[in-house]
DNA sequence: ATAGGGTTAG
């Protein structure tokens, strides 16, 4: 109730008129915002049409010796109160005028009100002041308040301060600079800044939005006595202008100058913290609500909740509702959208019961709460019907959010469901509604009827409709189809490329490889005066990076730096996810650092992202480290660990940190099942792996997809039950594709099954006759066997395929530069040195009782030339460039882009012992990390 | 309230 009581005081002004005392109450509720209902209000109230008939017959016999002015306070309704006014407007008195503005300001009639107010008839002071209230409040017709203003002024007219405060505040809303320096001028003349606080602080209001902050602070700063307003002012003025230190440092003057806050100033600096993720300082805020004595106020805790809400924490702001003695219906609302927002579908449905039970009716707002949020699609029928049988249709908002909700891949049919509802009702049909299925359209990958649905709007297509579908082309890969829609929007439509059509194009292009076109985009920007941003450059450097171009993406976010480009949370979640993919441990490391200093890492993109990078870039302590530090952590970042314990074969430990999730109530998805299974592929957790499969389906719903069951055939084959993943793959719900029999021809490799092998590798010919790997895994298999004949004949049809054999590399990063070692091609410069200390290290291992394992190699040649071939391996070089150069006890670091063989495994496990030395050998998607002679991956892979 | 950039998956 207080904060009722406390809304209707903000809403409603006094107007006086003849008599300063007299102070009439305007409903709010009454009055209509919308701008269009104004001016029709003055047609209407302007034409003697607009009068009702039975009023005008009413007039006739109303008695026509009274004065306008006692009939207007005889008059009990509107319509006497119209009656009057179709008199008046023939006998012109200003007193009669003023009088009529006034009732109709106590019937909410603004328009009327502001219609007689303009009509020219003198005016003086007070009419001004309670008229400036009027347009405050509901921000109206300020223009013309300023032309009067100005015309007046020019004749001579002298305002006093409150005039003055308000008019300068219609400056600020307006931009009018000039007229507001004019002000400020005049009163400097008048000496009024010294004296009327009031003045002073819209004076500091106007500077802090038409200006700059700076010049409202050094207006406070001298101020010689500064009251609670002033103290007010210029604490909105850089919570406006975003200027947080500055007003978290005049908050704290104003605790210890016993300076009152007002509770809009709290409310202000909640939503600060809401929008910029502010949650630390939202929290010391929450402490002085309490300590001022706001625990009472209702829109104060309403923002307490929105502000633990927007990060994520709303079991806080459950707290916060809990505690509350009075709720009003934002509180209900902004608790359950609370809910919502993070799809706690359940729970807000529940506290729908709860309010109606407390006697609150759901609005509009709230049911439109209750659409919005994620994965809301599974409800959203229910929760419309509800609406409606509660008396209310939903508006484009409602149907805004639904669009919203169902635009992702393989929702199609839910959306063309909803666009029907939509048709079937007849339901709210505008920009906003037509755009969103547009965008939904594109987000389903149903681009055709976005296209038709866009045709259909005629005239009415805005550059958010454009933007949607060259959004969706250059998405689509069909970039030059994308640029030919922008020109087609600027010759037929006649608007203007924006950043955002740019943002889309520079995307298509880089992500299809062609990162020179997208900076040339970026160029055109520049031409067009259209300021490329940092979404821009983030939109390469996911497109390189979609794209595979790790090296482009790092030149570009250096190109962007140059152009003084800061990052933010979403380059650097990229740029990490870039860093990962390369295994740049050391630089992962400084984009950490940066992240810190930047308080980026309580975003959760970021949070999963360093993750990611360190288990990618084989540090699996430091990842384990940051993620259990994460407070909320997200599902992805549990996945990425899973994945990370997956990728070091440490089954047990990645089944634990899966436990962990389960307990901490977080429900896995289809990719932590990816992970899980791929955890017990690379540890031989076979039962494990066969339970998880089936626990997936039954209790958590997750349909197995290809990589679902690529990861069982993999773990059967790999494990010897080639019988069992062949059975697996002519049961399995999809058809098998080439990852599928990739798998299966790696296991019969493995288990040396030719049989099987010839059946798999007869499909992968098929199915994919370029892939290098499949002939390769044939060479392997053959030569294993000692069949050489079918090495060659395999060889053979490689060449005839034009097959061209991947080339194999492995690398060191050794201080900042990153040394490559290529098994064909240039040789290092300091490949002499390097296998001087190699074959140092091999009579040494020999003596500890190293045997080479020459199975890997499969030409037909000696075993000592077999041996001499071993040698070259790429790994084994940079294994051993890394012990000559790095000193210190760093594990030495190297990367390889395709599977190590098993000799070179021994090698590494034997380095370990002779030189005491940590290794961490990244192959693919696997890392082992040496010790003591012993590998993580206990020698399964 | 509608459009552009972000983490996880062989």
């Amino acid at each position: 109730m207080e904060n009722l009581s406390a809304t209707l005081r903000h809403c409603h002004t006094s107007f006086s008129l003849r008599k300063p005392n007299r102070r009439y109450l305007i409903n709010p509720l009454k009055y209509n915002h919308s701008s269009t209902c104004f001016s029709l209000d003055i047609k209407h109230a302007l034409s003697s049409e607009s009068i009702p008939t039975s009023v005008s017959l009413a007039l006739s016999s109303s008695s026509s010796e009274l004065y306008p002015l006692t009939e207007l306070k005889n008059c009990d309704d509107l319509a006497s109160v119209k009656a009057v006014h179709a008199r008046v407007m023939k006998m012109f008195d200003r007193f009669d005028l003023e009088s009529l503005i006034s009732r109709y300001l106590e019937f909410g009639e603004l328009g009327y009100a502001c219609a007689i107010f303009f009509m020219g008839f003198p005016r003086n002071q007070v009419s001004w002041m309670g008229f400036l209230e009027e347009v405050e409040s509901f921000g109206l017709e300020r223009h013309r308040v300023l032309e009067e203003f100005v015309q007046l002024q020019s004749k001579g007219v002298n305002f006093d301060e409150v005039v003055l405060a308000m008019v300068l505040r219609i400056c600020s809303v307006l931009m009018n600079e000039l007229l507001g320096f004019t002000i400020h001028g005049g009163l400097i003349k008048r000496g009024a800044v010294r004296s009327d606080t009031r003045v002073v602080s819209a004076l500091m209001g106007f500077y802090g939005r038409c200006v700059s902050s700076d010049i409202a602070n050094k207006v406070f700063d001298e101020m010689p006595e500064r009251d609670d307003l002033a103290w007010n002012e210029i604490m909105m003025v850089n919570l406006r202008s975003g200027e947080w230190e500055k007003a978290v440092e005049l908050f704290r003057e104003m605790q210890f100058c016993a300076a009152k806050v007002y509770d809009r100033t709290m409310v202000k600096l909640l939503q600060v913290c809401s929008s910029k993720g502010r949650l630390e300082e939202g929290r010391q805020i929450h402490g002085y609500v309490l300590r001022l004595g706001f625990e009472a106020n209702v829109s104060v805790c309403n923002s307490l909740i929105v502000m633990y809400s927007r990060n994520g924490e709303v079991e806080s702001s459950r707290k916060v509702f809990d505690s509350m003695k009075d709720r009003d219906l934002s509180s209900w609302n902004s608790i359950i959208s609370s809910y919502t927002a993070l799809g706690y579908v359940d729970d807000a449905m529940a506290l729908l019961e709860e309010m109606e039970r407390c006697g609150f009716k759901p609005d509009i707002v709230t049911w439109n709460s209750l659409l919005s949020g994620q994965g809301l699609y599974r409800s959203a029928i229910a929760i419309l019907k509800r609406m409606q049988v509660s008396g209310l249709k939903p508006n484009s908002t409602s149907i805004t959010s639904l669009l919203q909700a169902v635009a992702e891949p393989g929702l199609l049919s839910l959306g063309k469901a909803i666009h029907g509802y939509v048709i079937r009702n007849q339901l709210c049909y505008d920009v906003y509604v037509e755009t969103t299925l547009i965008d939904m359209y594109v987000k389903t990958g149903c681009l055709p009827y976005a296209k038709l649905f866009f045709d259909t709007m005629d005239e009415k297509k805005n550059v958010v409709a454009w933007n949607s579908l060259i959004s969706g082309l250059s998405y689509a890969g069909l970039v030059q189809d994308a640029e030919g829609l922008m020109s087609k929007m600027e010759k037929e439509g006649g608007i203007k490329p924006d950043a955002v059509t740019w943002n889309s194009l520079v995307y298509g292009y880089a992500s299809c490889g062609k990162t020179e076109k997208a900076l040339d985009v970026i160029e055109k920007m520049k031409r067009n005066k259209v300021e490329p941003n940092v979404v821009s450059w983030t939109a390469i450097l996911s497109g390189c990076s979609k794209n595979g171009n790790f090296r482009n993406a790092l030149k570009v976010f250096i190109n962007m730096q140059e152009e003084g480009v800061f990052p933010n949370s979403a380059t650097v979640s990229t740029l990490l996810k870039v860093l990962g993919c390369l295994s740049l441990l050391h630089s992962g490391k400084e984009v950490h650092c940066f992240c810190l200093k930047n308080n980026l890492i309580s975003d959760a993109y970021v949070a999963t992202a360093l993750v990611d990078m360190y288990t990618r870039s084989g540090d699996l302590r430091s990842a384990s480290v940051l993620f259990w530090g994460i407070e909320n952590k997200p599902l992805a970042s549990w996945n990425c660990m899973i994945m990370g314990h997956a990728m070091f074969g440490q089954g047990q430990e990645g089944i634990a940190v899966f436990n962990k999730m389960l307990e901490a109530g977080v429900e896995p998805d289809a990719i932590t099942f990816t992970s899980v299974l791929s955890l017990c592929k690379n540890s031989g957790l076979v039962r494990e792996g066969w339970e998880y499969f089936d626990l997936m389906r039954s209790r958590y719903g997750v349909t197995p997809s290809i990589e679902h069951c690529s990861c069982m055939v993999d773990m059967l084959g790999r494990s010897g039950y080639l019988d069992e993943a062949w059975d697996f793959i002519q049961t399995m719900p999809m058809k098998p594709d080439a990852t599928i029999w990739g798998a299966f021809l790696s296991s019969c490799k493995i288990h040396r099954d030719v049989e099987l092998a010839e059946v798999a590798w007869k499909r992968l010919q098929v199915m994919e006759p370029h892939n290098s790997a499949n002939y390769m895994m044939m060479i392997s298999l053959y030569s294993s066997l000692n069949r050489w004949e079918d090495v060659e004949h395999i060889r053979d049809s490689m060449r005839s395929q034009r097959v061209r054999v991947q080339d194999l590399w492995s690398w060191i990063q050794i201080d900042q530069r990153v040394h490559v070692f290529y098994a064909e091609g240039e040789a290092h410069p300091d490949e002499g040195e390097i296998y001087f200390e190699l074959y140092r290290l091999v009579s040494e291992m020999k003596r500890s009782g190293y045997v080479p394992d020459t199975s890997c190699i499969h030409q037909n040649e000696s075993e000592a030339e077999k041996e001499k071939l071993l040698l070259g391996h790429t790994e084994k070089l940079a294994m051993t460039y890394g012990l000559i150069r790095k000193k210190g006890s760093d594990p030495i670091r190297v990367v390889k882009n395709t599977s190590i063989c098993s000799d070179c495994h021994t090698v590494a496990k034997y380095i370990t012992v002779l030189r005491n030395r940590e290794i961490v050998l990244q192959e693919g998607s696997r890392i082992h990390r040496f010790r003591d002679g012993q590998c993580s991956c206990n020698d399964s892979w």
